[in-house]
DNA sequence: TCAGTTTTCCTGTAGACAGCATGTC
DNA sequence: CTACAGGAAAACTGA
């Protein structure tokens, strides 16, 4: 079918087609058969890469021109911003609703299409966004992620919410291949659309001891190089390609990407000034490896990098200078960044507790699915690499050939499905225990449990905790949430999270930062460090040095979590204690994007701890909101007024301190010459300038900065964290070229191995 | 005696959503 | 209390 006869707005089609697209691939005709365009509700089971986005793009489009609007589900908040430019300039407008990136509220229902994570929707409908009735056409990208263990029951029960809401909405769900299409499509109430139809031809093929094995080939490959990894690479890259290398660990994502620098010994001025800028924001051992492997065309990818490390990293792989990323999942996930060959080469990987699992098929296939560019490749190659000559045949059969994985429900895993109840009664879906059972009978859980009895029991067990936690009250059959019920649905934290720390919150006595972090990372929202061997002497003696400080009991068996959480509460009262980044990096073996993460995740949880306060316990409130400042800005006490001020962060706050300008009234009050001699003439401008205004009034008033400099002006240290780290640790910031952290520290690594049991 | 190679032992193990209110160096 | 790979240290080899 010719693109341009299709019944679709102008102004997206003239778009497509300048892209070079006239014609449609055989799964987008189908769905076009069977009534895309005229609201048919669908479920698009097809490869990584055969278009299943321009298949939502056209539902969208002609859901919007009958007058509609359209909501577009992404699991990835970096997927909502990719999938964002891709819509963009089609004659729609497009918002973004993400957790650090929504628009206000009434703008964000202007917008034709809305793109959005599935826990955002989730929480804009507790929320009670009134635009969402409008959807008159839903698409769920990644609809097979209803099997993730952690956020599978989220996404389903936001497709049940809203379908529940608006009966006659159109549902577009897209999904990888599966195996159970029908049962999930069934669910849906939608027309199934399979096929195993590419764009681009995909080749897969097992190597071992530089052969690879294909179906119907086997070629022998140079081996310039010691390790087949690497001659795969090499063999790919003369031959004018790229790879993308899949690992098991991050560890292994970095040695891969040294080696493959030293056998690739690319040059190019691109490289080289990727490489600088790099090197140039560079605070950690790992940022120079990095720069190291990218002036040779080699990259990793993972998760503890930062988001600029991740940006320059895939810009040069896009833009062709970069040969190889080794990577840990985060790429297979994410971006789209396909590569003419996917090297698989490690498919265990360590689950705890249970050893070395083989990947499932799915992440296999979703690997594989990147290679080959469409329009670019030839063809895309995606190689398994066997440990053992009779690993190549089992590799064959376990993936190449495999069926897919049927998508299961994971919503009826009662803690999980708590949380869920819960907003259901406080946004007021369901007013009693029938009207619940209802709901949760449209469930795709329900569908594939056919008996009642195993739902109606969690259901029960459900509402006798957040009864027993008095969020939600039962008076004679009619269910209602409290404040605290309808609070905590709104924070959109766990209501265990909410009962750990109001708890906490209610108990007699002082409640130091340390103790409320620790608190917090033991809460099941919030995700720790892994702890090493050599964490523990360091996490003992902390642990005795402020044993009657914590609030949290354990058992034996919750050993390991207490551990995570001390050691992430370690690290989190490290960064508002300000010490640098390459400080925290080594001393707890983790990168800039993993402190970013704890901060961000700890930011959240502060929030609500905060707003909890408010309800339960006046007195704590003020402490928390200050942690939650701290927290945010990565200072210490002492530099919350400073910080108040546009312009201000951590490190001019800091620099500012210490040339004794302690408050926005001091900075007024200072000759700006020196103001610009700390932290340059124009910046000094323009923070001046933020700090009258803030001054007349504009800038919000806040009762606890204000406090804080009127302490400050008295010029009173008042410091409670931890003693003795602190004159260092500030010095992280405050100087450059700070050597090393105080005595305190080094005797906290060096207490050694005695305290090994 | 030393450089290069093989064996043994020990260690470490992926990722990332949500609130809120606006802006780092 | 799971299991494997990678790296470092130790042991070994050959001139």
């Amino acid at each position: 079918m010719h693109f341009s006869d299709l019944p679709l707005p102008e102004a997206f089609k003239q778009n497509i087609k300048d892209k070079g697209i006239e014609f449609l691939y055989p799964p987008q005709n189908e769905c076009i058969e069977k009534g895309l365009l005229e609201g048919a509700d669908l479920l698009v089971a097809i490869p990584t890469a055969s278009g299943k986005t321009l298949i939502a793009e056209m539902a969208m489009h002609a859901a919007i021109a009958r007058g509609g609007m359209s909501l577009y589900i992404v699991p990835l908040k970096a997927l909502a911003t990719e999938k964002a430019h891709e819509f963009a300039n089609k004659g729609c407008a497009i918002g973004v609703a993400t957790g650090d990136y929504d628009q206000k509220e009434a703008r964000l229902g202007a917008n034709d299409i809305v793109i959005a994570t599935s826990e955002k929707v989730d929480s804009l409908l507790r929320n009670g966004a009134p635009w969402l009735s409008r959807v008159s056409c839903l698409v769920v990208d990644e609809v097979h992620l209803i099997d993730d263990e952690s956020r599978g029951p989220t996404l389903e029960m936001v497709i049940t919410k809203l379908r529940h809401a608006t009966p006659n909405m159109q549902v577009i769900a897209l999904s990888a291949t599966i195996g159970n299409p029908k049962e999930l499509a069934g669910w849906l109430g939608a027309d199934l659309i399979t096929s195993d139809w590419r764009p681009v031809d995909l080749r897969e093929g097992i190597c071992y001891r530089n052969m690879i094995y294909f179906n119907d080939e086997e070629r022998e490959i140079p081996s310039p190089a010691k390790t087949e990894d690497i001659n795969l690479l090499l063999d790919c890259v003369a031959d004018g390609g790229q790879c993308l290398v899949f690992v098991s660990s991050r560890r292994n994502a970095e040695g891969y990407a040294k080696r493959a620098a030293s056998a690739l010994k690319s040059e190019h001025a691109v490289l080289d000034s990727i490489a600088e800028k790099l090197e140039a924001a560079a605070e950690t051992d790992m940022g120079r490896t990095l720069a190291a492997c990218v002036r040779n065309g080699a990259a990793f990818h993972h998760a503890g990098m930062n988001r600029m490390q991740r940006t320059l990293v895939e810009e040069g792989f896009r833009s062709g200078f970069i040969k190889s990323i080794s990577s840990t999942p985060t790429l297979a996930a994410g971006l789209n960044l396909p590569a003419r060959r996917v090297i698989i080469r490690d498919y265990l990987r360590y689950v705890g507790g249970e050893g070395m699992r083989p990947i499932p098929v799915r992440e296999y296939r979703q690997m594989a699915g990147r290679a080959g560019r469409p329009h670019l490749d030839p063809y895309g190659e995606a190689i398994l690499i066997a440990k053992s000559e009779y690993a190549v045949n089992d590799l064959y059969e376990e993936y190449v050939e495999a069926p897919d994985e049927e998508v299961r429900s994971g919503c009826g895993e009662q803690g999980i499905l708590t949380a869920h109840i819960l907003s259901l009664v406080a946004t007021g879906f369901a007013r009693s225990r029938d009207e619940l059972m209802e709901f949760l009978e449209k469930t795709f859980y329900a569908h594939q449990h056919t008996g009642k009895r195993a739902l109606s029991r969690t259901l029960n067990d459900a509402l006798s905790f957040l009864t027993g936690a008095e969020m939600v009250t039962d008076l004679s059959g009619m269910l209602h949430a409290t404040e605290y019920g309808e609070l905590t649905s709104r924070l959109y934290i766990d209501p265990r999270s909410a009962e750990m720390i109001t708890a906490a919150l209610r108990e007699d006595g002082e409640l130091t930062d340390l103790a409320l972090l620790q608190l917090l990372c033991m809460t099941p929202d919030m995700f720790t460090l892994y702890v090493k061997k050599n964490d523990l002497a360091m996490l003992e003696k902390f642990f005795y040095d402020h044993e009657e400080e914590f609030r949290t009991e354990f058992s034996y068996d919750e050993m390991e979590e207490f551990f995570r959480s001390l050691k992430t509460a370690m690290l989190l009262s490290d960064w508002m204690d300000e010490t640098g980044d390459d400080t925290i990096c080594t001393r707890y073996g983790v990168g800039p994007g993993d402190i970013h993460n704890a901060v961000e995740g700890i930011g959240w949880l502060l929030h609500a701890s905060g707003r909890l306060a408010r309800l339960f316990s006046p007195e704590h409130r003020n402490g928390v909101e200050e942690t939650t400042l701290r927290i945010r800005h990565g200072i210490r006490h002492e530099l919350i007024p400073l910080v108040r001020i546009k312009g201000i962060g951590r490190v001019r706050a800091r620099r500012l301190f210490t040339n004794n300008i302690t408050s926005p009234e001091a900075l007024l009050t200072a000759d700006p010459a020196f103001v610009g001699s700390i932290v340059g003439g124009k910046t000094a401008e323009s923070i001046i300038r933020a700090a009258k205004t803030m001054k007349r009034g504009r800038g919000r008033r806040d009762p606890l900065a204000e406090r804080m400099a009127a302490r400050n002006g008295e010029n009173e240290p008042t410091e409670k964290g931890q003693s003795g780290q602190n004159t260092g640790a500030a010095e992280d910031i405050a100087t450059v070229g700070t050597e090393e952290g105080p005595g305190a520290q080094r005797s906290l690594f060096s207490f050694g191995g005695e305290a090994d049991e």
